[in-house]
DNA sequence: CGTGTTCTTGAATAACTATGCACGAGAGGT
DNA sequence: ACCTCTCGTGCATAGTTATTCAAGAACACG
């Protein structure tokens, strides 16, 4: 069944590794599509056991365009989460207004969204929730302590980005 | 066939924002399941239609336990990423090169750091990776078809930016 | 050696998801 | 009123994925 017997343990991590490979260069949109792939790279695999080794990747089919994809690419835990926060505050946040424990952020239109989810993806502890529109966010704090935090925390980023004339990189990560 | 024709329209929001939140609070491994769920808070939708609604609402299926996820942790997605990268390359960008497939991009002092950032974000297919440094970045792309593709991509961003001056924000999407 | 255990896999198939087709309801347009 | 377009939907079914069953390989241990 093996073209190499000793190979048969050491096959799955290389096989394995090319699934990746693979995911993060084209939409593939089946596990038949992926082994043809893996087929053209040397590796014999029937869609069952490309099935298991998707999920131990724990890779995700996205329903958009049915392609597979690895989560980890896009997400990583709270530390990055806080990094894409503090990015987006960088990039998008104009304006910022204190009212008790109600916080009103300003960006330039549209981009209110994706920053309230970076927010929202933060997962602040003094932060009770967000409402977003176009320009405007709503953030509610637990209350006008945690609001002042809050605020100094962002304007404090925001800051920085502006007294060095937009630099600073190091400190993202 | 509708308990009331006027709903009709409407439906299909309430349905899908119903089903956000239950993919967000438990753990829903199939369309059946949620069309379960759903019925029970008085939504009757067949498993074509959740398939659908599944799709438009961009969800992803987990391989490693089968549950249904919104991809939301992503920082809103793609195109929020693409127009970032337009909105760094407007800001940053003040020169390009480019060398087969090669591109070397130039900024102002201690700002390529951020411009490679969102370049890596936006995840251009052409793009294999970057490398920067304090005011230059490389871009290495597939091929020199692909380095023409994204340099005209980048340089055309960079002079609607001249021709109206400076940042019109309308125009990111 | 035998024996039992664990790992990996393929084949078959059960389970699940996407889609082609048809239809009814509204919204315009003539 | 009538036609036509677009949407949202169900039904049936094609397409895709997960799982069950069985078997071979490696390894440990008497």
């Amino acid at each position: 069944m093996y073209t190499d017997a000793v190979v048969c343990i050491f096959m799955k991590r290389y096989r394995q590794s090319a699934i990746l490979e693979l995911v993060s260069h084209e939409a593939i949109c089946s596990q038949d599509a992926l082994g043809q792939q893996l087929r053209k790279r040397g590796f014999h695999a029937t869609q069952a056991t490309i099935s298991r080794d998707i999920k131990e990747l724990q890779l995700v089919k996205r329903a958009s365009d049915g392609a597979y994809e690895r989560p980890a690419a896009t997400e990583g835990g709270r530390g990055v989460a806080a990094a894409a926060l503090r990015r987006a505050i960088v990039e998008y946040l104009r304006r910022v207004d204190l009212v008790q424990q109600l916080l009103v952020l300003r960006t330039d239109p549209g981009l209110a969204q994706p920053l309230a989810l970076a927010i929202d993806n933060a997962e602040l502890p003094e932060v009770v929730g967000t409402v977003a529109g176009d320009d405007t966010i709503l953030v509610i704090t637990r209350h006008a302590r945690a609001g002042r935090e809050v605020t100094r925390l962002f304007e404090g980023w925001a800051m920085d980005d502006r007294a060095y004339p937009r630099r600073t990189q190091e400190s993202f990560s």
